[in-house]
DNA sequence: ACCTGAACACCGTTCAAGT
DNA sequence: ACCTGAACACCGTTCAAGT
């Protein structure tokens, strides 16, 4: 079964990781099956042997770095369920923000790849712990991930997908000049709520919205 | 303060809906500002008097979808939030799963057009008719619209983007298909937990995932 | 089995020119 | 003010050919 020939010159990984560290590097606009064959020194259509088509190649990015998150967090005793899934959430968030561009690929790819089974798979585990029903845990599977990829994707489609992220203060400070403009006579609420609303991209909106969403799942506990 | 001339054939509704339709009738793929141009019998650069890029064009496809959400589901007494709520979210998502293509260009767009700050601004109404405090009220107005503009997302990536969608039982029997063929000693609860996965891209598992939500968001009011 | 050469049918965007 | 002509610098993908 060894599928290592003299004649291969490149593997799967490599074209990811070459691929990830484009859209690094350069942005979303640099990624394409031409860059990466000409980071590789290849000719565009020998990446054809390795990923089916340009999704493919997405589809490998995202694997890569979804295969980086900290699982281990996810461990530790049955009543602290809660800080796990916090942790583990604030955790991935933190390796999603790293790495902008992949983000932005990960709501327009089917969560299935091996290394997203495997983070439902332990999220299944959590919330037996924290008494769900089988039903309510697969469900609850589904409501996290939902939140914690949809929260960064969103965080992420404000930027240029460019790594680094300005920093998050940055980026509010950002959010509260373009708010400030907005006439209160139309919009009366939401100019009461400017500090608030500019801060959704932060990592204190996130939690909460972690915490109400734990909230939701702890009742369901019953 | 006039804008309209005798020379201009365009505008920039016209352009939106041209391009909406396209993206409804021929998938995703078909989606460029040469296309949409000949669909409109005009050179490519003159869509470029009406955006400023192919981002522009997205965003007002975006606003074009977005604004025929029925708001008016947001209404009602205060006792009632929870329904106006969840009524609204299950209208939401049945627009845009009306509109496979528009609904994946959501995720990687500010949610800052005219319609989206109307949606925020109703929310944000509707959660002080739920008794929570304004800082309260606008953290879970992003909660409310990360899971549900999330969701549909992560849903319509598993399809083409082409409209319509097959019918949700097809897209399930598909998922049940694909997940039975994992390896029960890899993820075990997964594959115990096959047909509650399968149904994740189901009304509802959104409609749980909505009730979650809500359940804590209620717990925050106290 | 894997990579190349060459081509096809596209893209987004720009700029000067016309009206 | 708005649209066109023409061009630039790209894309993803295919297929036959080489080794």
């Amino acid at each position: 079964m060894a599928t290592r020939g003299p004649k291969r010159t490149l593997t799967v990984e490599k074209v990811a990781a070459t691929a990830l560290q484009l859209l690094d590097d350069e942005g979303p606009a640099a990624l394409s099956v031409r860059g990466v064959a000409a980071a590789l020194a290849v000719r565009p259509n020998a990446i054809y042997t390795y990923v089916p088509d340009r999704a493919g190649l997405e589809r490998a990015v995202i694997e890569l770095v979804l295969s980086q998150s900290q699982l281990e967090l996810l461990e530790g005793p049955a009543r602290h369920w809660r800080k796990r899934i916090r942790d583990y959430a604030v955790s991935l968030r933190a390796l999603l923000l790293d790495h902008p561009g992949a983000a932005m690929l990960m709501m327009s790819a089917p969560m299935d790849s091996p290394s997203a089974l495997e983070v439902g798979e332990r999220l299944l585990g959590v919330l037996a712990d924290a008494g769900l029903s089988p039903t309510a845990r697969a469900r609850g599977v589904w409501l996290l991930i939902v939140q914690v990829v949809g929260s960064v994707a969103l965080d992420v489609a404000e930027t240029d997908g460019r790594r680094p992220l300005p920093p998050e203060a940055e980026r509010v400070v950002a959010r509260r000049q373009a708010l400030s403009q907005l006439d209160a006579e139309v919009w009366p609420r939401s100019v009461a709520a400017v500090d608030v609303q500019a801060s959704w991209v932060t990592s204190e909106q996130f939690v909460w919205s972690i915490d109400r969403v734990l909230d939701g799942l702890a009742a369901a506990a019953r």
